[in-house]
DNA sequence: TAATAATTCCATCATATGTTGGAAGCTGGT
DNA sequence: ACCAGCTTCCAACATATGATGGAATTATTA
C-alpha cells in the first residue's frame, strides 16, 4: 500500500518527485494563491498538463507537498532526538539539537515558509486545516520536560511551540531581519542559533525544575 | 501635506477608510494573492470599480495597508512605552507591556497575520520589501537593552525580534496551536501569556546584566 | 518486432481576475 | 432650477489561471 506519495519519495529522479519538490520551493516561496501551475510546470522544464497527468488538482498537490513536508520533519527530528543520547549534558544536547535543526531549516527556508504558511493562510477554498502535527509532545518529552510522552503538561507543550516558531520566524525572516541586524548572512546564521540558545536553555531549566517541584 | 492615509485615518465612516479597513481584514486572512479585489468591494458592499477609484491598482491598496499597519503598531508601542514609565519595576513594566501588547494583537489577529506575510510572501510582481521599520531599536532600549536608541547591539536586536515574533506567531497561529494544547479561546490567551513572561524576562534580566559586564 | 501501456505535449475551454470607460446619481452652492 | 464636481454603478475588456481531450511520443513487455 505504497501512496504516490512514498513513491516519489523513493526516487528522486522520477518526475513525480521533480515536481514535488519544485512545487514545495515555489508554494513555500508565493504561498498557494501565489503560485500558479504554470510557474511549477515551467520550473520543471515540462508542459503543464503534465504536471496534471502526475498530480491532478492544484490543491492535491499542495496537500502531497505539506505531508511531504510533515513527513521530512518529522524524520529530521526523530534523527535530532536519537543523535548522541547517552554522555552529555542537558544544555550540551539542547546546543547541538538547536546547531542541527537551524542548519537543516536554513538550508531549506521554502520549509519553514511552508508552515508558517499553514498556520494562518486560509485557502478561501476551504477552511482551516486541523491537521495538527503530534511531534510538539514528543520534543516537549525529549527536552525531558514531561515523564512520558502522552501527558505533556500544556506550559511544556506551549514552550515548545514557541521555541520552534522562534526558528521559523528567523528562518522565514531572514531577508526582512538581516538587513536590520545590518549582518551579513553567515553572522545571522549565528546570531540566530545564539538567541536561540540565549533563550531556551535557561527556559527548559527553569521549567523542568517547576515540574519536579510540583512531584 | 496630508496624504490619502492620513485623511482616510482621520474619519473612519469614509468610504475610503472603510476600504482599507475591509482588506486588511481579508489581506490579512487571505494574502496579497489570495484576496481578489472583488472580495474586497463585496465585503464593503461596494461596486468593484468604487474601490478602484478610491484607491486604484490593488497593489497600491495593499501598499496602503501596511503603511496604515506599520503606523498603527509605531503608535501602540510608543503607547506602551509611555505607560506607568515610573514607580515599578523592570519586571513589572515588562509584564505590562506584554498584556497590552498581547491583548491588542488578539483583538486583530489580521494584524499579525499580515506582518508575517509580509516576513517572507514575495509577491511575484514585485521583489522584497525592505522598508524595515525602526521601532525595534526603540523598544530594546524602553527595555534597558541598550545605552541609547542609536547604537543597539546586533544581540538586543535580536532578542527583540525573537520576542516579538513569538507574540506574532501565538496571536496568528491560534487557529493552528490551540488545538494542540487543548485549552479554549481564554485560558490560550493567558498561556501565550504565561510563556512569553516566562521566556523573556528572565533572559532580558540576563541580557542587561551581560551589557553591563561589558562596561 | 508487434502490441500494449505509460508518458508528454499541443490546442483549447471556461472561469477568475485586474482594470477601465462612461453613464447615472448625488451633493452643495448659486 | 441649474450647474459643477464628486461619487457610485453597469458593462465590458484583456489577460491569467485551473483544467482537460486527444494526438504524438516513448518505454515496456511478450
Amino acid at each position: 500500500m505504497a501512496s504516490p506519495l512514498e513513491k516519489a519519495r523513493k526516487n528522486p529522479d522520477s518526475m513525480k518527485a521533480k515536481i514535488l519538490t519544485t512545487a514545495r520551493n515555489l508554494f513555500g516561496e508565493y504561498g498557494y494563491h501565489g503560485t500558479t501551475t504554470r510557474m511549477i510546470a515551467q520550473k520543471v522544464g515540462i508542459d503543464i498538463s503534465t504536471l496534471y497527468y502526475h498530480w491532478g488538482e492544484k490543491k492535491d498537490l499542495y496537500d502531497a507537498v505539506m505531508a511531504d513536508l510533515n513527513h521530512e520533519l518529522r524524520q529530521k527530528i526523530d534523527e535530532v532526538q536519537n543523535m548522541s543520547i547517552e554522555g552529555e549534558s542537558p544544555t550540551n544536547r539542547l546546543e547541538l539539537a538547536i546547531d542541527v535543526m537551524s542548519d537543516f531549516l536554513f538550508s531549506q527556508p521554502d520549509s519553514s515558509n511552508l508552515i508558517l504558511h499553514g498556520y494562518f493562510s486560509r485557502t478561501r477554498d476551504s477552511g482551516p486545516d486541523d491537521e495538527t502535527p503530534e511531534y510538539i509532545s514528543h520534543i516537549a518529552y525529549a527536552m525531558g520536560l514531561a515523564m512520558d510522552k502522552s501527558s505533556v503538561s500544556v506550559e511544556a507543550k506551549a514552550l515548545v511551540m514557541a521555541v520552534c516558531n522562534s526558528i521559523f520566524t528567523f528562518v522565514s525572516g531572514e531577508n526582512f531581519i538581516k538587513p536590520m541586524l545590518e549582518v551579513d548572512a553567515e553572522q545571522y546564521r549565528k546570531v540566530v542559533k545564539d538567541t536561540l540558545k540565549f533563550i531556551i536553555i535557561p527556559a527548559v531549566t527553569r521549567a523542568k525544575i517547576k515540574k519536579e517541584d510540583k512531584n
